[in-house]
DNA sequence: TTGTTAGCGTGTCATATGACACATTTTTTT
DNA sequence: AAAAAAATGTGTCATATGACACGCTAACAA
Protein backbone atom coordinates (compact mmCIF):
# COMPACT_ATOMS: atom_id res chain seq x y z
CA UNK A 1 0.00 0.00 0.00
CA UNK A 2 3.03 2.34 0.45
CA UNK A 3 3.42 2.89 -3.61
CA UNK A 4 -0.26 3.92 -3.42
CA UNK A 5 0.29 6.25 -0.84
CA UNK A 6 2.98 7.71 -2.32
CA UNK A 7 1.32 7.94 -5.99
CA UNK A 8 -1.68 10.06 -3.89
CA UNK A 9 0.36 12.41 -2.14
CA UNK A 10 1.62 13.46 -6.12
CA UNK A 11 -1.90 14.51 -6.37
CA UNK A 12 -1.50 17.30 -3.42
CA UNK A 13 -2.19 17.02 0.19
CA UNK A 14 -4.88 15.27 2.11
CA UNK A 15 -5.82 15.36 5.99
CA UNK A 16 -4.66 12.50 7.76
CA UNK A 17 -7.83 11.20 8.02
CA UNK A 18 -9.33 11.55 4.87
CA UNK A 19 -5.90 10.10 3.44
CA UNK A 20 -6.18 6.86 5.48
CA UNK A 21 -10.00 6.58 4.67
CA UNK A 22 -8.77 6.89 0.73
CA UNK A 23 -6.13 3.76 1.33
CA UNK A 24 -8.81 1.94 3.79
CA UNK A 25 -11.33 1.72 0.75
CA UNK A 26 -8.62 0.18 -1.41
CA UNK A 27 -7.38 -4.07 -1.09
CA UNK A 28 -4.14 -5.57 -2.56
CA UNK A 29 -4.28 -8.31 -4.66
CA UNK A 30 -2.26 -9.97 -6.84
CA UNK A 31 -2.35 -12.07 -10.26
CA UNK A 32 -0.27 -15.06 -11.59
CA UNK A 33 1.01 -15.06 -14.99
CA UNK A 34 -1.42 -15.70 -17.78
CA UNK A 35 -4.45 -14.88 -15.21
CA UNK A 36 -7.20 -12.87 -16.45
CA UNK A 37 -8.05 -9.59 -14.82
CA UNK A 38 -10.94 -8.61 -17.50
CA UNK A 39 -13.10 -11.01 -19.26
CA UNK A 40 -15.36 -10.01 -22.43
CA UNK A 41 -19.09 -9.17 -22.04
CA UNK A 42 -18.80 -8.13 -18.35
CA UNK A 43 -18.28 -4.51 -16.98
CA UNK A 44 -15.67 -3.63 -15.24
CA UNK A 45 -16.16 -2.62 -11.60
CA UNK A 46 -12.99 -1.18 -10.59
CA UNK A 47 -10.14 1.25 -10.61
CA UNK A 48 -6.61 -0.60 -10.32
CA UNK A 49 -3.48 0.80 -9.01
CA UNK A 50 -0.63 -1.49 -10.46
CA UNK A 51 2.29 -1.83 -8.26
CA UNK A 52 4.35 -4.42 -9.86
CA UNK A 53 4.37 -6.45 -13.40
CA UNK A 54 2.59 -5.51 -16.33
CA UNK A 55 -0.61 -6.29 -17.40
CA UNK A 56 -1.89 -6.57 -21.48
CA UNK A 57 -5.15 -4.46 -22.36
CA UNK A 58 -6.36 -5.81 -25.67
CA UNK A 59 -9.35 -6.34 -27.85
CA UNK A 60 -10.27 -7.57 -31.36
CA UNK A 61 -10.79 -6.44 -34.85
CA UNK A 62 -14.13 -7.00 -36.96
CA UNK A 63 -11.74 -9.72 -38.30
CA UNK A 64 -10.82 -11.15 -35.14
CA UNK A 65 -7.30 -10.15 -35.14
CA UNK A 66 -6.06 -9.22 -31.50
CA UNK A 67 -4.95 -5.41 -31.20
CA UNK A 68 -3.37 -3.73 -28.20
CA UNK A 69 -4.68 -1.17 -26.71
CA UNK A 70 -2.31 -0.68 -23.64
CA UNK A 71 0.22 -2.11 -21.52
CA UNK A 72 -0.33 -1.64 -18.14
CA UNK A 73 3.05 -0.76 -16.57
CA UNK A 74 3.88 -0.29 -12.63
CA UNK A 75 2.64 2.66 -10.23
CA UNK A 76 -0.34 3.83 -12.60
CA UNK A 77 -3.97 4.00 -11.72
CA UNK A 78 -6.09 2.50 -14.48
CA UNK A 79 -9.69 0.79 -15.39
CA UNK A 80 -11.80 0.50 -18.65
CA UNK A 81 -13.55 3.80 -18.03
CA UNK A 82 -16.91 3.95 -20.24
CA UNK A 83 -17.37 0.56 -18.69
CA UNK A 84 -16.37 1.72 -15.01
CA UNK A 85 -18.84 4.70 -15.26
CA UNK A 86 -21.84 3.84 -17.52
CA UNK A 87 -22.11 0.18 -16.04
CA UNK A 88 -21.35 -1.34 -19.45
CA UNK A 89 -20.05 -4.70 -21.07
CA UNK A 90 -16.77 -4.21 -22.52
CA UNK A 91 -15.62 -6.57 -25.33
CA UNK A 92 -11.82 -6.11 -24.50
CA UNK A 93 -9.57 -8.09 -22.27
CA UNK A 94 -7.32 -7.90 -20.20
CA UNK A 95 -4.55 -10.54 -18.71
CA UNK A 96 -1.07 -10.74 -16.50
CA UNK A 97 1.41 -10.97 -18.64
CA UNK A 98 3.62 -11.49 -15.52
CA UNK A 99 3.15 -12.05 -11.97
CA UNK A 100 1.29 -8.89 -10.59
CA UNK A 101 0.84 -7.20 -7.53
CA UNK A 102 -1.92 -4.34 -7.45
CA UNK A 103 -4.50 -2.64 -5.40
CA UNK A 104 -8.30 -2.23 -6.55
CA UNK A 105 -10.82 0.16 -5.61
CA UNK A 106 -14.76 -1.42 -6.03
CA UNK A 107 -16.94 1.14 -7.85
CA UNK A 108 -19.05 1.28 -4.72
CA UNK A 109 -16.31 2.55 -2.24
CA UNK A 110 -15.50 4.88 -5.25
CA UNK A 111 -18.85 6.91 -4.96
CA UNK A 112 -18.76 6.17 -1.09
CA UNK A 113 -15.23 8.13 -0.98
CA UNK A 114 -16.50 11.15 -3.51
CA UNK A 115 -19.95 11.47 -0.93
CA UNK A 116 -17.21 11.60 1.96
CA UNK A 117 -16.37 15.04 1.94
CA UNK A 118 -15.67 17.84 -1.06
CA UNK A 119 -12.26 17.67 -0.86
CA UNK A 120 -12.00 13.98 -1.23
CA UNK A 121 -14.64 14.24 -4.37
CA UNK A 122 -12.42 16.95 -6.01
CA UNK A 123 -9.11 14.87 -5.47
CA UNK A 124 -10.72 11.96 -6.79
CA UNK A 125 -11.55 14.02 -9.66
CA UNK A 126 -8.23 15.63 -10.01
CA UNK A 127 -7.06 12.06 -10.63
CA UNK A 128 -9.48 10.67 -12.85
CA UNK A 129 -9.15 13.85 -15.12
CA UNK A 130 -5.64 13.02 -14.77
CA UNK A 131 -5.67 9.45 -16.70
CA UNK A 132 -7.73 10.68 -18.38
CA UNK A 133 -5.53 13.93 -20.03
CA UNK A 134 -2.69 11.66 -20.15
CA UNK A 135 -4.47 9.13 -22.26
CA UNK A 136 -5.07 11.82 -24.71
CA UNK A 137 -2.22 13.30 -24.79
CA UNK A 138 -1.09 10.20 -25.60
CA UNK A 139 -3.24 9.15 -28.36
CA UNK A 140 -3.01 12.80 -29.68
CA UNK A 141 1.30 11.52 -29.89
CA UNK A 142 0.44 8.42 -31.66
CA UNK A 143 -1.09 10.57 -34.35
CA UNK A 144 1.88 12.46 -35.21
CA UNK A 145 4.86 9.95 -34.77
CA UNK A 146 5.53 7.65 -36.61
CA UNK A 147 6.14 3.61 -35.78
CA UNK A 148 9.51 4.02 -35.27
CA UNK A 149 8.98 7.39 -33.40
CA UNK A 150 6.88 5.40 -31.44
CA UNK A 151 8.96 3.03 -30.46
CA UNK A 152 12.03 5.00 -29.41
CA UNK A 153 9.67 7.17 -27.57
CA UNK A 154 8.25 4.05 -25.43
CA UNK A 155 12.41 2.82 -25.01
CA UNK A 156 12.82 6.41 -23.29
CA UNK A 157 10.13 6.67 -21.29
CA UNK A 158 9.43 3.13 -20.07
CA UNK A 159 12.79 0.87 -21.67
CA UNK A 160 11.55 -1.68 -18.75
CA UNK A 161 8.83 -2.25 -20.75
CA UNK A 162 10.35 -3.09 -23.53
CA UNK A 163 11.93 -5.47 -22.11
CA UNK A 164 9.81 -7.09 -19.69
CA UNK A 165 6.80 -7.47 -22.73
CA UNK A 166 7.27 -9.50 -25.52
CA UNK A 167 8.15 -8.33 -28.96
CA UNK A 168 4.97 -9.07 -30.63
CA UNK A 169 2.76 -7.26 -27.81
CA UNK A 170 5.27 -4.26 -27.88
CA UNK A 171 4.59 -4.07 -32.03
CA UNK A 172 0.67 -4.43 -31.61
CA UNK A 173 0.91 -1.53 -29.18
CA UNK A 174 2.72 0.72 -31.45
CA UNK A 175 0.84 0.38 -34.27
CA UNK A 176 3.03 -2.69 -36.83
CA UNK A 177 3.54 -6.16 -36.85
CA UNK A 178 6.40 -8.20 -35.46
CA UNK A 179 8.44 -8.28 -38.43
CA UNK A 180 8.47 -4.68 -39.07
CA UNK A 181 9.43 -3.98 -35.41
CA UNK A 182 12.33 -6.05 -36.07
CA UNK A 183 13.46 -4.37 -38.69
CA UNK A 184 13.25 -1.00 -37.04
CA UNK A 185 15.45 -2.58 -33.99
CA UNK A 186 18.09 -3.78 -36.80
CA UNK A 187 18.41 -0.80 -38.70
CA UNK A 188 18.68 1.13 -34.96
CA UNK A 189 21.15 -1.31 -33.83
CA UNK A 190 23.20 -1.38 -36.99
CA UNK A 191 23.52 2.87 -36.63
CA UNK B 1 -27.96 29.64 -26.14
CA UNK B 2 -30.69 27.54 -26.82
CA UNK B 3 -28.45 24.80 -28.43
CA UNK B 4 -26.48 24.96 -25.26
CA UNK B 5 -29.53 24.36 -22.51
CA UNK B 6 -30.51 21.38 -24.54
CA UNK B 7 -27.22 19.95 -24.41
CA UNK B 8 -27.03 20.16 -20.55
CA UNK B 9 -30.33 18.56 -20.31
CA UNK B 10 -29.27 15.46 -21.84
CA UNK B 11 -26.46 15.21 -19.20
CA UNK B 12 -29.40 14.68 -16.25
CA UNK B 13 -31.54 17.16 -14.06
CA UNK B 14 -30.56 20.05 -12.59
CA UNK B 15 -32.89 22.83 -10.85
CA UNK B 16 -34.05 26.37 -12.75
CA UNK B 17 -31.81 28.18 -10.79
CA UNK B 18 -29.06 25.95 -11.03
CA UNK B 19 -29.29 25.73 -14.67
CA UNK B 20 -29.67 29.61 -15.31
CA UNK B 21 -26.68 30.39 -13.29
CA UNK B 22 -24.53 27.70 -15.51
CA UNK B 23 -25.57 29.30 -18.53
CA UNK B 24 -25.27 32.82 -17.57
CA UNK B 25 -21.23 31.67 -17.24
CA UNK B 26 -21.83 31.11 -20.75
CA UNK B 27 -21.46 33.72 -23.55
CA UNK B 28 -22.56 33.19 -27.15
CA UNK B 29 -19.39 34.71 -29.50
CA UNK B 30 -18.59 34.02 -33.57
CA UNK B 31 -15.57 33.25 -35.81
CA UNK B 32 -15.29 34.22 -39.62
CA UNK B 33 -13.84 31.62 -41.22
CA UNK B 34 -10.02 31.37 -41.37
CA UNK B 35 -10.31 33.14 -37.78
CA UNK B 36 -7.82 31.57 -35.38
CA UNK B 37 -9.96 30.05 -32.06
CA UNK B 38 -6.21 29.14 -30.37
CA UNK B 39 -2.72 30.07 -31.51
CA UNK B 40 0.43 28.05 -30.84
CA UNK B 41 2.21 28.43 -27.17
CA UNK B 42 -0.50 30.05 -25.28
CA UNK B 43 -2.72 28.18 -22.71
CA UNK B 44 -6.02 27.81 -23.58
CA UNK B 45 -8.41 29.59 -20.93
CA UNK B 46 -11.91 28.30 -21.78
CA UNK B 47 -14.31 25.34 -22.55
CA UNK B 48 -15.93 25.73 -25.81
CA UNK B 49 -19.55 24.85 -26.81
CA UNK B 50 -20.10 24.27 -30.96
CA UNK B 51 -23.28 25.82 -32.11
CA UNK B 52 -22.64 25.93 -36.02
CA UNK B 53 -19.36 25.34 -38.23
CA UNK B 54 -16.61 23.49 -38.58
CA UNK B 55 -13.35 23.66 -36.47
CA UNK B 56 -10.13 22.49 -37.40
CA UNK B 57 -8.16 21.39 -34.21
CA UNK B 58 -4.30 19.95 -35.67
CA UNK B 59 -0.78 19.93 -34.53
CA UNK B 60 2.78 19.47 -36.16
CA UNK B 61 4.90 16.57 -36.74
CA UNK B 62 9.16 17.41 -35.85
CA UNK B 63 8.99 18.12 -39.71
CA UNK B 64 6.59 20.64 -39.44
CA UNK B 65 4.08 18.23 -41.42
CA UNK B 66 0.50 19.54 -40.24
CA UNK B 67 -1.52 16.47 -38.52
CA UNK B 68 -5.18 17.00 -37.84
CA UNK B 69 -6.26 15.93 -33.90
CA UNK B 70 -10.19 16.53 -34.03
CA UNK B 71 -12.59 17.73 -36.49
CA UNK B 72 -14.90 19.67 -33.85
CA UNK B 73 -18.13 18.86 -35.06
CA UNK B 74 -21.99 21.35 -33.32
CA UNK B 75 -23.44 20.10 -30.11
CA UNK B 76 -20.09 18.91 -28.50
CA UNK B 77 -17.97 20.91 -26.14
CA UNK B 78 -14.59 20.67 -26.56
CA UNK B 79 -11.11 22.32 -25.14
CA UNK B 80 -7.73 21.29 -24.76
CA UNK B 81 -7.75 20.07 -21.46
CA UNK B 82 -4.31 19.26 -20.66
CA UNK B 83 -3.46 23.05 -21.91
CA UNK B 84 -6.84 23.95 -19.31
CA UNK B 85 -6.43 21.99 -16.87
CA UNK B 86 -2.67 22.78 -15.96
CA UNK B 87 -2.22 26.26 -17.45
CA UNK B 88 0.46 24.67 -19.89
CA UNK B 89 0.83 26.40 -22.94
CA UNK B 90 0.09 24.25 -26.17
CA UNK B 91 1.72 24.04 -29.65
CA UNK B 92 -0.93 23.12 -30.99
CA UNK B 93 -3.90 25.26 -32.92
CA UNK B 94 -7.07 25.76 -33.85
CA UNK B 95 -8.94 27.44 -36.93
CA UNK B 96 -12.32 27.95 -38.20
CA UNK B 97 -13.17 25.99 -41.66
CA UNK B 98 -16.51 27.87 -41.95
CA UNK B 99 -18.54 30.53 -39.99
CA UNK B 100 -18.66 29.42 -36.67
CA UNK B 101 -21.40 30.45 -33.95
CA UNK B 102 -20.26 28.85 -30.51
CA UNK B 103 -20.24 29.37 -26.54
CA UNK B 104 -17.50 30.50 -24.59
CA UNK B 105 -17.15 28.98 -20.68
CA UNK B 106 -14.21 30.86 -19.22
CA UNK B 107 -11.42 29.09 -17.22
CA UNK B 108 -12.30 31.36 -13.57
CA UNK B 109 -16.00 31.27 -14.35
CA UNK B 110 -15.51 27.19 -14.78
CA UNK B 111 -14.11 26.95 -11.18
CA UNK B 112 -16.99 29.48 -9.85
CA UNK B 113 -19.50 26.98 -11.49
CA UNK B 114 -17.42 23.99 -9.19
CA UNK B 115 -17.68 25.92 -6.39
CA UNK B 116 -21.20 26.64 -6.19
CA UNK B 117 -22.79 23.80 -4.62
CA UNK B 118 -21.87 20.32 -4.94
CA UNK B 119 -24.93 19.42 -7.72
CA UNK B 120 -22.70 21.48 -10.21
CA UNK B 121 -19.66 20.39 -9.04
CA UNK B 122 -21.07 17.24 -10.24
CA UNK B 123 -22.59 17.81 -13.40
CA UNK B 124 -19.78 19.31 -14.45
CA UNK B 125 -17.74 16.91 -13.76
CA UNK B 126 -19.76 14.47 -15.65
CA UNK B 127 -19.76 16.54 -18.93
CA UNK B 128 -16.17 16.65 -18.37
CA UNK B 129 -15.62 13.02 -17.71
CA UNK B 130 -17.74 11.93 -20.78
CA UNK B 131 -15.95 14.12 -23.33
CA UNK B 132 -12.64 12.53 -22.62
CA UNK B 133 -14.21 9.45 -22.05
CA UNK B 134 -15.63 9.74 -25.64
CA UNK B 135 -12.05 10.53 -26.97
CA UNK B 136 -10.50 7.34 -24.97
CA UNK B 137 -13.21 5.45 -27.49
CA UNK B 138 -12.48 6.68 -30.39
CA UNK B 139 -8.65 6.48 -29.66
CA UNK B 140 -9.31 2.83 -29.28
CA UNK B 141 -11.91 2.61 -31.83
CA UNK B 142 -8.92 4.19 -33.99
CA UNK B 143 -6.49 1.59 -33.19
CA UNK B 144 -8.43 -1.27 -34.53
CA UNK B 145 -9.66 0.00 -37.41
CA UNK B 146 -8.13 0.16 -41.19
CA UNK B 147 -7.74 3.73 -42.81
CA UNK B 148 -10.88 2.46 -45.11
CA UNK B 149 -12.97 1.42 -42.12
CA UNK B 150 -12.56 5.27 -40.38
CA UNK B 151 -13.87 6.73 -43.39
CA UNK B 152 -16.87 4.68 -43.47
CA UNK B 153 -17.59 5.10 -39.70
CA UNK B 154 -16.89 9.05 -40.31
CA UNK B 155 -19.19 8.61 -43.19
CA UNK B 156 -21.81 7.10 -41.14
CA UNK B 157 -21.33 8.96 -37.87
CA UNK B 158 -20.88 12.35 -39.37
CA UNK B 159 -21.81 12.70 -43.19
CA UNK B 160 -22.05 16.49 -43.16
CA UNK B 161 -18.87 16.62 -41.68
CA UNK B 162 -17.32 14.67 -44.60
CA UNK B 163 -19.65 16.71 -46.90
CA UNK B 164 -18.34 20.12 -45.58
CA UNK B 165 -14.58 19.58 -44.41
CA UNK B 166 -11.85 19.96 -47.60
CA UNK B 167 -10.10 16.39 -48.27
CA UNK B 168 -6.33 17.03 -47.30
CA UNK B 169 -7.90 17.58 -43.67
CA UNK B 170 -10.18 14.22 -43.38
CA UNK B 171 -7.58 12.56 -45.16
CA UNK B 172 -5.20 13.70 -41.98
CA UNK B 173 -7.80 13.05 -39.61
CA UNK B 174 -7.94 9.53 -40.47
CA UNK B 175 -4.56 9.19 -40.89
CA UNK B 176 -3.59 9.13 -44.26
CA UNK B 177 -3.26 11.02 -47.29
CA UNK B 178 -5.25 12.99 -49.78
CA UNK B 179 -4.59 10.23 -52.34
CA UNK B 180 -4.84 7.50 -50.00
CA UNK B 181 -8.53 8.72 -49.45
CA UNK B 182 -9.32 9.11 -52.71
CA UNK B 183 -8.70 6.04 -53.73
CA UNK B 184 -10.55 4.24 -51.15
CA UNK B 185 -13.68 6.97 -52.33
CA UNK B 186 -12.98 5.53 -56.03
CA UNK B 187 -13.28 1.33 -54.63
CA UNK B 188 -15.75 2.14 -52.66
CA UNK B 189 -17.88 4.13 -55.56
CA UNK B 190 -17.31 1.51 -57.99
CA UNK B 191 -18.66 -0.95 -55.56
C1' DT C 1 -14.93 41.01 -63.97
C1' DT C 2 -10.63 39.17 -63.85
C1' DG C 3 -6.69 37.36 -61.73
C1' DT C 4 -5.12 34.48 -57.99
C1' DT C 5 -5.36 30.96 -54.89
C1' DA C 6 -7.08 26.73 -52.81
C1' DG C 7 -9.01 22.39 -53.45
C1' DC C 8 -9.65 18.27 -56.18
C1' DG C 9 -8.88 14.20 -59.45
C1' DT C 10 -5.53 11.23 -61.37
C1' DG C 11 -1.22 9.03 -63.18
C1' DT C 12 3.61 7.19 -62.30
C1' DC C 13 7.04 5.30 -59.40
C1' DA C 14 9.95 4.00 -55.40
C1' DT C 15 9.45 1.95 -51.04
C1' DA C 16 7.85 0.48 -46.51
C1' DT C 17 4.95 -2.86 -44.84
C1' DG C 18 2.26 -7.18 -44.04
C1' DA C 19 1.86 -12.02 -45.08
C1' DC C 20 4.08 -16.22 -45.20
C1' DA C 21 7.53 -19.56 -44.30
C1' DC C 22 11.05 -21.63 -41.67
C1' DA C 23 15.16 -22.04 -38.54
C1' DT C 24 16.66 -21.11 -33.95
C1' DT C 25 16.28 -20.04 -29.26
C1' DT C 26 13.89 -19.67 -24.94
C1' DT C 27 10.39 -20.93 -21.84
C1' DT C 28 7.10 -23.96 -19.96
C1' DT C 29 5.15 -28.37 -18.99
C1' DT C 30 5.18 -33.16 -18.00
C1' DA D 1 15.54 -34.37 -18.13
C1' DA D 2 12.90 -34.64 -22.08
C1' DA D 3 9.31 -33.01 -24.81
C1' DA D 4 6.23 -29.51 -26.20
C1' DA D 5 5.03 -24.92 -26.84
C1' DA D 6 5.97 -20.16 -27.29
C1' DA D 7 8.76 -16.49 -28.72
C1' DT D 8 12.14 -14.69 -31.77
C1' DG D 9 15.19 -13.74 -35.94
C1' DT D 10 15.31 -13.58 -40.82
C1' DG D 11 14.44 -14.15 -45.82
C1' DT D 12 11.22 -13.63 -49.96
C1' DC D 13 7.48 -11.52 -52.30
C1' DA D 14 3.16 -9.06 -53.48
C1' DT D 15 1.00 -4.81 -52.55
C1' DA D 16 -0.77 -0.62 -50.38
C1' DT D 17 0.89 3.71 -49.57
C1' DG D 18 3.32 8.26 -49.84
C1' DA D 19 5.71 11.48 -52.75
C1' DC D 20 5.61 13.96 -56.78
C1' DA D 21 3.71 15.99 -60.78
C1' DC D 22 0.22 18.12 -63.54
C1' DG D 23 -4.28 19.72 -65.24
C1' DC D 24 -8.77 21.16 -63.97
C1' DT D 25 -12.35 23.50 -61.39
C1' DA D 26 -14.32 26.23 -57.76
C1' DA D 27 -13.84 29.87 -54.50
C1' DC D 28 -12.22 34.16 -53.38
C1' DA D 29 -10.13 38.82 -53.57
C1' DA D 30 -8.80 42.95 -56.03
Amino acid sequence: MQMLYEYFKGFGNLPNDEMDFLLSQCTAKALKKGDMLITPNRHVDSIYFLESGYLHYYTHTELGERVTLKVVSPNICWTVLDSFMNQTPSKDECVALTDVRFCELKRKDYFAIKDKSKSLSDFINRIVEQILSLKVIEANNKSKMTVEQRYLHLLQNNPEMVREVPVNIIASLIGTSRETLHRIRRRLTAA
